[in-house]
DNA sequence: TCGAACCTTGACGGTTCCTTGACGCGGCGC
DNA sequence: GCGCCGCGTCAAGGAACCGTCAAGGTTCGA
């Protein structure tokens, strides 16, 4: 099912959208201002992202360029104004769309459609990483030059703990990220995953040189 | 340097938007009318194409659908109608965004900007692929030596794959863009499909070398 | 009207993956 | 030395996923 966020500070409008939205077989998220889309976007990424620039607190901008850092995931701007300079700072920012209100419901369905047609607009923005004597390419999912299978799983984890390169990451976080809330104390998973990790990418997976543990706190990935 | 197509029939308008754009360090190739926009297409492919809904002969809506065939190059449609259902047409059919004339024609770049921002815009559809004893040809929907007749739906599916060499599809994405939204659960479609273009095309579809499944992944096309 | 090609849908068996528990090892404090 | 705790390893059961097949439904043209 197409997760979409609807970001806007008038409720009403927020069922509006919701209810149409929802009639089309979208699944619906909602936040009323910005740092209550950003925890949702976080929590679980969305497939676009419907955004009223004239929130309350954090500028609509603002919140396009935060969801940039972290997905390339399609955002359709609303806006009460309609003038050419609100567009152009909108669409630098980082947005995909730009609707003047009042608009047609049918042109913001169609609108949607038109982002979400395009191809790896879900997928977060990889890099690739060395590890051992293999490159991993977390946008494409690959392991070069030889090419090996990593689980489902195991991607989720290499791919949050190659985003924060060199920097601990809690396990708590990880579980957060990978299995969602309600899973921070599973920890024997992340032995599980991190053993399979450094079997498959590892040179010597008894003594990782890029997959590490730091005692107590998480883990870390050195590049 | 970026590459882009305008098409309009009005050679004042034309030229505007060209000398705006050659400010701005594009490329740009200019078309009369549909037939001859569709030609330059194919003799030289764009990165972005600007289109005027209003042309003499061929419908602005069946050039974008005579472009979509071939490549997933952005589309930014211009029209004098702001009418919602002018803009669902045009969208659906394939247009990633729509500006109503009269315009600012910085609102225009900008949009410009937006779109040629997405990742992989520049890929053309073209080429052809190797499988097993097979090459198939995307751009002339065929088979060589041997004529081998490939359903609609199969020739959507391979054009996907075949797009992202070596690279991971997610079965959403795959639904997404053959199915439309909507169809993301349905992933015995896919088992289908897939088991069907294996069994004419692999040369032991049992154990396939080129359309190869990533359990709880996707699939993945590799040269 | 009929038939052919294509698309959908459901069911079944085999495979892969996730979860879970048990065990061993090493460090640390007592 | 002893027990505790965190971590790495392993294997088994169950769940989810995939390949395959066949039947029903739809569309289109003869």
């Amino acid at each position: 099912m197409t997760r979409v966020l609807v970001v806007d500070d008038e409720p009403q409008m927020l069922r509006a959208l919701q209810i149409n939205l929802e009639a089309r077989r979208y699944t619906v998220a909602t936040a009323l201002d910005g740092d209550r889309a950003l925890d949702e976007a976080a929590e679980t990424p969305p497939d676009a992202v419907i955004l009223d620039l004239g929130l309350p607190g954090l500028d609509g901008t603002e919140v396009i360029r935060a969801l940039r850092i972290r997905s390339a995931v399609p955002v359709i701007v609303l806006s009460g104004r309609s003038g050419a300079a609100d567009k152009v700072i909108a669409l630098d920012a980082g947005a995909d769309d730009y609707v003047t209100k009042p608009f047609s419901m049918n042109e913001l369905l169609a609108r949607l459609r038109a982002v979400l047609r395009r191809p790896a607009s879900d997928e977060p923005i990889g890099g690739s990483a060395v590890i051992g004597d293999h490159t991993v390419d977390l946008a494409g999912c690959t392991v070069r030059p030889v090419p090996i299978r990593l689980t489902p799983t195991e991607w989720r984890i290499l791919t949050v703990l190659v985003q924060h390169p060199g920097r601990l990451v809690t396990g708590r976080q990880l579980l957060l990220d990978v299995w969602g809330p309600g899973h921070e104390r599973k920890t024997n998973y992340l032995r599980v995953y991190l053993a399979g990790l450094r079997r498959k990418l590892e040179r010597d997976p008894a003594h990782p040189r890029h997959l590490l543990t730091e005692p107590g706190m998480g883990y870390r990935f050195e590049p």
